[in-house]
DNA sequence: TAAAAGTCTTAAACTAGTTCATTTTTTTTC
DNA sequence: GAAAAAAAATGAACTAGTTTAAGACTTTTA
């Protein structure tokens, strides 16, 4: 049975914490739900009551909120093969803070709320993939909230370059700044000293 | 069958996300070793690959990392009903960059890697109390590393009051300095100003 | 393909947070 | 319970990062 290359990518994914059968490879596949997002569209917005985790199998999106003075704060960017969303809002039900836009055109896949429960219920060993999956999130979070606190902004900027060469390329100055957390311009002046170096 | 405090905590706090009966209790426990840490010093430190994962029965413990400058900085303070240790080395089995010590006479049941694993194969419920588990730690985080980048070191104390009011007053204004992320001369003068406000 | 909108750069004046040094207060230890 | 050690307060000089503003460069859109 020949899987499309969005389902390829998914269950390649999968694939790295949990064997499935072919049965359950289809099964799984059948809970997931195709969109796609157009640059500069919103996957979701604040407010919403998130109804969907994504897997991100074309493209690139970026995940931030709006403080109280609409300055933007980029908390991740989200390309091929990486899960985004909100979970605080999946699983809790309340509104979200969060907006996800499109910054290239992007193609996902999304679970259900009901389909994830489902997905738990027809094939327990997805307890174990999630388990492992967001281990692993943590512990990345456990050291980027460490990184935010303790290194200059220079520092972040270097790390960012370091660990993920693929994406800031793909990115603006602009949002690569609000990622950082720090202004646009001051982002100009770290950016021009270290090309100077 | 009469459970001692320790046990009963840490069974009522697996109970909150999945049932376990009264043979799986049981055999939980007695996967589970008991650890006494004193006043000052340390359950483990950097350097070491960590062999547990540990909820604490009673007292209180800081988890923290020493940066190039010898400068502290402390990703958590652990207390009852808390689980700490450092996931990223117990899973990966490279060294840990964090200390941990116990600010007062804390009392611990740690779980080794050979019994976690050996948990999943046992009673495979575990799986879904691991995802829960870590699930709601990651919504933590996530809202955590955002705190970090986007509010002042005043709002960023204000919030800490607030959210644990009950760890507060358990802690030197040193060590919350360390955990906020600013010097502790600077931690004084928003303590003086916002009891002022 | 021209005009409009958004992004990037540079610079001067400013503010949040640091550093260093000293004194007072609290906690620990014998 | 006195002496020693650690924590907290205060202040002056300093630095990393912000703000505001203006001009140059790039991308988007009609």
């Amino acid at each position: 049975m020949e899987l499309k290359y969005s389902h390829k990518l998914i269950i390649d994914n999968v694939g790295r914490f949990i064997d499935l059968t072919e049965l359950e490879k289809q099964k799984y596949i059948s809970l997931l739900a195709e969109v796609k997002v157009k640059k500069k569209t919103f996957l979701m917005q604040a407010g919403e009551i998130t109804k969907y985790e994504y897997f991100i199998t074309k493209g690139c999106l970026k995940v931030y909120t709006l403080d109280e003075d609409g300055v933007p704060h980029i908390s991740m960017f989200a390309v091929e093969d990486y899960w985004t969303g909100d979970m605080a809002s999946f699983i809790t039900k309340e509104p979200s803070r969060y907006f996800i836009k499109a910054t290239e055109d992007s193609e996902l896949l999304g679970i259900s709320r009901a389909n994830y429960e489902l997905l738990f219920k027809e094939i327990p060993k997805f307890e174990k993939f999630y388990r492992i999956l967001y281990q692993r999130s943590l512990i990345n979070y456990i050291r980027r909230s460490n990184y935010g606190i303790s290194l200059t902004a220079e520092e972040r900027y270097i790390e960012f370059k370091r660990k993920y060469p693929n994406i800031i390329n793909r990115i603006t100055q602009k949002d690569l700044a609000a990622y950082i957390g720090i202004t646009p311009e001051f982002m100009s002046k770290i950016i021009s000293k270290v090309n100077r170096m």
